[in-house]
DNA sequence: ATGAAAGCGCTAACAG
DNA sequence: CTGTTAGCGCTTTCAT
């Protein structure tokens, strides 16, 4: 066996660059070092195949160079995404991203967040599943380090990034208003949160501006992952059915097609429909569903400069960024049927 | 402000406890240190809110407590089950997992066993996506900690966790023979990766076992994310067409559907049909399609049991645990259509 | 079983 | 800009 695989630390780099073991760690942090110290000291390095230990970097330096994620769900597509894309930036500055499941439960949210106390993170973005819960707002307000919180309306000082689900939905329903739809049902899940409350406002909003009645055809599922067949299935019963349905995409919008197709409606011919949130089942369904969608890469670009620009300044006043929706246009939205 | 937010260390609560910091610390580790100390040490730190020092510990002992996964993409949801299982099961042992996406990029994956390492992780677990890839294969060679191998075939001397794929192929289509189906088709994608392989020759032993010609039905999509659509079409235009399908999961399931259902087939009644993987996609569509399951409890429980037995014993022999595919039969199988 | 003391590998503070 | 020195908070000897 080889003698030393990881036993190479700086004190030997420096020996080898016949430096001082002080202005070798300059050199390796690009700081305060001439260009001929560093040149000898990132040689040496490279010859011995040094790798700076991350243990003693942190306990020294008090900065881990790691961020946590508390998600709700990582198995729900669109958080999957998220996470991706905020991985690849914090790649891109040297950082790594922790995650943890909140699952909703906010006993597990708080150990989250203990352990990432604990482990020393430097900040932390995350998306509670309750947003109100006293327990998680304590936990959050005692929490060292920063925080930036992802599309929740979460009491206390913290950065945000907000969506804009109001405008999105408002753009959609004045699309279809166009179109000449006025029964547009609005299809969620009952849960109190932010984008779900947002959603039903820019509903309502863009009736109102458009000095129209707004409909009574809330749906609202029990939980985030529901069938909606029923629910969907006894709208389309009434007789002032909708003529255009806009769905929460993940997981309600293969329900809501479902009972569309059981009662023999055609999209987009008899019934229009949108859903929120782009996924490959929407984009590859027959017809291609048009979505209202969120730009992954942007709202992770916004997540990561606020969290990093508070860890290097923590004296920033609070600030909440917000990111608009796309609607992409597909092939499941036409002008409302003829009434007889 | 408070003045110390998490300036409590351990000679604080030795202090308050009174004994010395390396009884403390005994106490803590909950070894070596009588009942007495113990219980005394346990209160200040609960008094103080004492909260160990993740560096410093990992610094001194050389153990993280964290283990390193590298999955290829959690946007896949049998991905992102998998890794939330194994979260639970760390978590149970107070370890912390990072997660790092390998995106099917070697580069990537590179990247991320460098960070592992970097970081001090103690174990990983890892599926590769090119699992004969010479420069990751040997990045997994000189990996200075154990690795536990995912449904791979890495050449080198780790554990590995692999799904009985073939089994649980070959249980299907005798399913399938049972009821009278011959010409059964197999829809997957064609990436050289243990999974594809082994699902292949489950298919063929089956057809052998009974004597059977094995049919020419096999298709395999581009990518993994690819539609099928075009391909099933065809499949199906043939005079010799398919009874059954056994298709990919994930993203393949809706395409076949779509192009079972262009062309009026129904399922069942026409054409069987059973999915790789099982999503809420299948179980909620109508009918419900029958699938094979991966217990992920029971995988993530022998990943994290393998890893952590052989980070207490790095001497221990090579060791293969293997993983049923449970069949959960649902409502698009049966007989196959009299032949005219 | 306990206390005292010695570092883990690194960065930061201090002189020069 | 550089070398020297101290010490981050903890675990782990080594004596007792």
């Amino acid at each position: 066996m080889n003698a030393g695989k990881q036993k190479i630390d700086l004190r030997d780099v420096a020996r080898l660059a016949g430096v001082s073991l002080g202005s070798a760690s300059r050199a390796m942090n690009g700081a305060g070092a001439s260009a001929a110290t560093q040149e000898k000291v990132n040689q040496a390095a490279a010859a011995l195949g040094y790798r700076p230990n991350h243990a003693a970097r942190v306990l020294r330096s008090r900065l881990s160079r790691t961020v946590g994620c508390l998600l709700p769900d990582i198995s729900n597509p669109l958080y999957a995404q998220v996470f991706r894309a905020l991985e690849d930036e914090f790649l891109r500055h040297d950082y790594l991203l922790l995650l943890a499941n909140g699952a909703n439960d906010v006993d597990r949210e708080t150990k989250a967040l203990g352990t990432f106390t604990q482990r020393g993170m430097d900040g932390v973005i995350l998306a509670p599943g309750n947003e109100r819960n006293a327990a998680l707002v304590e936990a959050l307000r005692v929490l060292p380090m920063p925080a930036v919180v992802f599309d929740r309306e979460v009491s206390g000082a913290h950065d945000a990034v907000l969506i804009d689900h109001a405008g999105g939905v408002r753009r959609v329903v004045e699309h279809l208003l166009g179109l000449g739809h006025r029964d547009i049902a609005l299809v969620l899940w009952q849960g109190d949160t932010r984008p779900v409350r947002r959603r039903v406002q820019g509903f309502r909003t863009a009736f109102q501006a458009a000095g129209l009645p707004v409909p009574d055809l809330l749906v609202q599922a029990r939980s985030v992952t529901a069938s909606v067949k029923a629910e969907v299935t006894e709208l389309l019963a009434r007789p002032d059915r909708p003529t255009a349905l806009i769905v929460q995409g993940t997981h309600m919008l293969n329900s809501a097609l479902r009972a569309i197709a059981a009662r023999r409606l055609q999209v987009p011919r008899d019934i229009s429909v949108v859903a929120i949130g782009d996924t490959p089942f929407a984009a590859e369904h027959d017809p291609a569903v048009s979505v209202l969608d969120i730009d992954q890469a942007e709202t992770a670009r916004c997540l990561v400069d606020l969290l990093l620009t508070r860890i290097a300044d923590n004296g920033l006043p609070q600030r909440r960024a917000r990111v608009g929706l796309r609607y992409v246009e597909r092939d499941s939205v036409a002008a409302p049927p003829r009434y007889s």
